[in-house]
This record gives C-alpha cells, structure tokens and sequence, in this order.
DNA sequence: AGCACA
C-alpha cells in the first residue's frame, strides 16, 4: 500500500512539503515558507473536506521542516486523505502522505491516556527503535522485490466501512454550500475570480443555497477553496466548499 | 529524506 507498512492511524503524516514560497507567487492567503501558521490553516482547509481535524502540526526546525502531521478524530478520515490527497501538488510540490508512526497528543489526550514525555525518554526510545530495526533487516533478507505491487496509482477502492462522509476527490468544479438564498451569481464571481483559473459560477434556479464554480485546473480549485471556504457573505452563512463529485 | 506535539 501506499504508505508503506505503516499501520492506519487517526494522524497523517505529510513530507515534500514546499519550504520555500516566493511570497508575491500567490495570494497573500497562501504565503507559507516564513508562515507556519499560514500553512497549517491551508493544510486545514485542505484537508477538513475528510473529516474533524483536531489538530494540525508543523514545525521549521532544519530536521522537521517540510514536513506537517494532520490529526482526524477518525480512522477512516485519516484513511481518505491518505489515498485522495496522496501525491496532490500543493503549492507545487506533490505531497506525500503516509499514516504518522505514533500516536498524536492530542488524540491521547482525547482518549484520557495522555501522558507528558520527558526529552530524556524520547532519544532513548529512539536509539532502541533504530538498534531493533538494524537487528531485523540483518535477519530478514526480503525475498525478493515484488511485495506490494503498489505505488502511485490509485488504490482498489474499498469502501471504509462506516465513514461518516464520502470522501471526494479532487476537482476543477466547486461545490459551494450554505449560500444565502439572496446570493447572485455576481457576487460570486467576485469572490472567486481573483483566483487564477477561473472559469465560471453557476447556480442552481431550483435548489437556492448552492452553486457551482468551475476552474481551470483541481490545484486552482483547491487553492480558491482553501482561500474562500468559510467565508461569510452574512454572518450566518459561512460558505462550505468542498470538491463537486465526478 | 526527514515522525512531532514548545
């Protein structure tokens, strides 16, 4: 499978992440690279379409940078994302997404089992963790080469079990809810049409509240998305943009 | 490439 033999964990880990972003490149929304809180409201956005984040990690020490770990209060959420998202070009770099190794703390705290670490602890379980693996690839010489025969391509679709919501993969069209009934098509192209490769708004004359906008490109799409999803055109209608399902 | 929680 993709994320290797990690086992599914309720956090993702994200590594390939862009490091350096030219800040006039894109909308000031998107300015990461100097912002770590920029980028960790951007993974937010991103990845709140699979499910409940509680919390987003992401750190610029030379050892952790580029890299950024996104907790779901699911399983299958975290599942989604790690299939939907992987290899999605963010910020132009594809990001490569495997389940993390541990638990995060803040589902261990969730669950009560929380237990603060001390610095000490941490290197030594490390040491002890590369000393076993050395110890196993000297006993296990693999086989041969074909183990999982994956990579890239997307996974055999099998349905996790009772996840709260589909899981839609990226797309060049927008699905925009929870609108005002009041919104014009106007209105919404001039949210929208700052964003590079954007084509056009259509609303639904029966179904009021929802809408369509159409972009060139699902990198377009999502990074409109991210910029605009929750925005509010009355303080009671914080827009939801998700992906329109194919 | 790199698995943390300031």
């Amino acid at each position: 499978m993709l994320s290797g033999d990690i086992p599914p964990n309720q956090t993702i880990y994200i590594k390939n992440l862009n490091e350096k972003i030219k800040k006039d490149e894109y909308n000031v929304i998107f300015c990461i690279g100097f912002n770590l809180a920029e980028l960790k409201r951007s993974l937010y956005c991103l990845f709140s379409q699979y499910g409940r984040i509680l919390d987003v990690v992401a750190l610029k020490t030379p050892k952790l940078r580029g890299q950024a770990w996104v907790c779901f209060s699911e399983v299958p959420a975290a599942s989604n994302a790690v299939r939907q998202m992987q290899n999605f070009p963010f910020y132009d770099k594809p990001m490569r997404i495997q389940y993390a190794k541990t638990k995060s703390d803040c589902i261990a705290k969730e669950e009560g089992s929380y237990v603060p670490r001390e610095k000490k602890k941490k290197q030594e379980e490390k040491a002890a963790e590369r000393k076993r693996r050395a110890d196993e690839a000297q006993q296990s010489a693999v086989p041969n080469g074909t183990h999982g025969a994956s990579n890239g391509g997307p996974t055999p679709s099998f349905r996790q079990g009772p996840s709260t919501q589909e899981a839609v993969p990226p797309n060049n069209i927008l699905f925009i809810e929870n609108l005002p009934h009041e919104t014009t098509g106007r209105m919404l192209e001039m949210l929208f049409e700052q964003y590079p490769g954007f084509k056009e708004v259509r609303l639904i004359e029966a179904k009021p509240g929802i809408a369509f906008v159409d972009f060139d490109d699902e990198v377009q799409s999502s990074m409109a998305m991210q910029a605009l999803n929750g925005f509010k055109i009355t303080p009671q209608n914080p827009m939801i943009i998700t992906f329109a399902k194919k």
